[in-house]
Order: structure tokens, then C-alpha cells, then sequence
DNA sequence: TTGGAGGCTTGACAAATGTCAAGTAAAATT
DNA sequence: AATTTTACTTGACATTTGTCAAGCCTCCAA
């Protein structure tokens, strides 16, 4: 399980880590399951795991006055998910994360974090790509809400990121874009018409 | 002017930098002001500098096919602006940037940051703090559009940045929020009646 | 001083999205 | 397989936001 983060490190950083270097990151993440529907992180704890997601789907969403679920971020095969406001700063965390179906996950600690950071140059320059990606991702984002009507949200989204729609269910695409799954729903039908 | 950057790093990072960290630094980065409307990046071309605000406002946004202005971002004094998907990778913008106000500013490459991040410590414990507070402002950002009404996310810039509407015309603010003048103007005019 | 130009507000109407309720389809559980 | 729960769709209507047009105000430049 550990191979598919290392080569998905090695991918990356286009590098080739060595044996000594492997074995510092290794042994730096510990393995976890999760089952459909179990928490990672819950509301007001501190999120304590950063988690690199070998199998299944999670999210992270807050939940508001009303009741309504927020979906920030969905995390699949490949991806990292954490809050990563509370986990380098340990505090509370106003967010949930949970499994959208199995999960097995490999997961660290903020202090394993920074070690391996001085460890090994390939993971910080591995951090460093990431932290430049998710910048990107996140910008664009916020370009997409303040710029478009729901329609062009599920086109970006179509377009972007098309194993969303296949596997997720349409009121968590609904929350992840903003919109509620009735107009979600007729928005697709609109889409479908043209 | 190179003490408001000096001091701006030992706040933030909590740490006295040396005479030769400092030097290091200052170094770096070059003075340049803008006046009033001049452009630090223009849409289509490689962001060079990362600037510091040391006096004035600027803006980075970008424009849709209707011609329509989209404001990411705002940077005033203490602040930090560019493209940094262009300015790390080297891509095209698809942004503007520009002075709201005149300005005083330091800039500084890609390849000197770099450098930086290796001679000083300081520095590096900087940019990683910087980089965790944007995170954290962004997925705010993220969680304002997709759960808050335009009433409930100007009250929330109401919070979170007061500067902006004393300071800044009601045109960009709507922008930044997302909606259109004349939507801000009503809902300021609701939210005063309260 | 005066004449724009741009920024802000308001009104009337249109489009987008939300809410509530009902019905149907799909999936999970027994 | 049957039952129960959950997800999805649709209709009717309410709310929010956008669009277009007009008017007012302020600031700046001629």
C-alpha cells in the first residue's frame, strides 16, 4: 500500500527515491481503514491525521445554522485530504470529514510532517508541488463562484474533474458546486437539452 | 522602506533576523511604484514579480467573455500579490493585476525567492507561515460562496476585512463578493435598515 | 467655473436559484 | 425477496440576484 504513495511521490517530484529516503517516509505514515460513513475528523476536535487516500472517497464539509451540509473538497485514489487550518495549528476544526465509501488511507502527524521535511529534499520539494497546485486549484475556485451561473460550475466541473460525476452522488456534486440538488437536477436536464 | 518588510517577517515569524539575513533579504527584492491605474501583470504574459505592499492597493482579476471584471483578490499595505500559478511555472496569466491607488512596493523573482528559502531559515519559516494563513483564508473564501447568501458574505467581509469598505469603491467590493453593483448597493441598504 | 466621466442609487422587470411538497427510483438492510 | 431508507426528480411558488435604463452626485481636468 505503501508503493502507491511512493510512486505517486516519485511521479510528481519526477525523481527516484532512494532506499534510505523510502524508509523515512514509510515509516512516517501509519495505515487506516475506514468504512462508508465513519469520520476522520469530527466538528470542534482537532484534526490530528494528514491522510493520503489509497482507496475509496472522502469529504469535508461544515454543517451551518440550518443544518445544511457544505461540501469543501472531495479526496479520491491519489489525493490528500486534511484541515489543514487546525492541523498545523491545533486548533479546533469547524469541519467534518468523513468516508463517502470505504476508505484505506495512510495517514501522518503534523510533527512527522515537518521531520520527513528535513529528512528528505524530495518529499519538501513534493510538499512544495503540492502546495503550488492546490494554490492553483483553489483560485480557480473562487474565479469559478464569483464568475459563474450554476450551469457553468457543473460544465467546469464536467470538464475538470469528470470522475466527480461518475461515482459521487448528485446532492454531494450539489453541495461541492453550491447549488441545491433540485436545481442541480434541472440544470443537468437543461445540459442534457442542448 | 525595506524596514516595513524586515519588520513584517520578524512579526510574523516571531524571530529577530541578523544583519546578514536582513541583507540577504533587502537584496532580494527591488523598489518600484505604480500610480494610480498601471498595471504589475497584464493577461496573457508570464507573472515575473511576487510584490510586497509597502504603500497603497492593488487588485488582481480577471475579465470573462462578456467583458465583465472579476476581482480575486485585494493586497494593501503588508500585503503580498501575483499570480503564482504564472509566476512558479512559468505559464501565461489569465490575470490582471493592477493599482487601485499609487503605490510603493518591493518586488522580487521567482529564482530570488528561491534563493532565499535556501540562505535564510527566517525566511523559509515565513513563506511556510504565509502559505499556511493563505490556505486557511482561501478555503474561507471557498466555504463563504458555496454557504452564504451576497447579504450574509458582506457581512462576513464586514468581519473578516473592515478596511476594504471604508477603503475600497463599492464597484471592486461587489465584484470581490461576487455580485453586481447594483446587488451590493440594495443589500448594504437592507443590512443598514437592520 | 464648467462640463464630462465615472461611481452610486433606484425602479421595473427578467432570470436564476431556493423552498416545500409530492411522487418515483434506487439502494441498503433485514 | 421484502422492506425500509435514502436519493433523485418534478411542479408550484418565493426569494435572490441580474439587467437595463435613468437620475444624481462627486471629482477632476480643461
Amino acid at each position: 500500500m505503501f508503493d502507491i504513495l511512493r510512486q505517486h511521490i516519485e511521479n510528481i517530484t519526477s525523481s527516484t527515491l532512494s532506499e534510505e529516503e523510502a524508509l523515512i517516509i514509510k515509516n512516517a505514515f501509519v495505515q487506516k481503514s475506514l468504512r462508508r460513513r465513519q469520520f476522520l475528523l469530527h466538528e470542534g476536535t482537532i484534526c490530528k491525521y494528514m491522510a493520503f487516500v489509497t482507496r475509496g472517497a472522502l469529504r469535508i464539509y461544515s454543517i451551518d445554522d440550518k443544518g445544511n451540509e457544505h461540501i469543501v473538497r472531495f479526496a479520491l485514489e491519489g489525493w490528500w485530504i486534511c484541515d489543514r487550518e487546525s492541523f498545523s495549528q491545533l486548533t479546533p476544526s469547524q469541519y467534518n470529514i468523513d468516508a463517502i465509501e470505504d476508505c484505506d488511507l495512510l495517514v501522518s502527524t503534523n510533527e512527522q510532517l515537518n521531520q520527513m521535511k528535513q529528512l528528505s529534499p524530495t518529499y519538501m520539494k513534493f510538499t512544495s508541488i503540492l502546495d503550488e497546485r492546490h494554490y492553483a486549484a483553489t483560485h480557480r475556485r473562487i474565479q469559478a463562484y464569483i464568475s459563474y451561473t450554476g450551469e457553468e460550475r457543473l460544465r467546469d466541473l464536467m470538464n475538470t474533474y469528470p470522475q466527480f460525476l461518475l461515482r459521487l452522488p448528485q446532492n454531494m456534486i450539489a453541495s461541492y458546486l453550491g447549488l441545491t440538488p433540485e436545481t442541480l437536477s434541472r440544470v443537468r436536464k437543461q445540459l442534457m437539452e442542448k
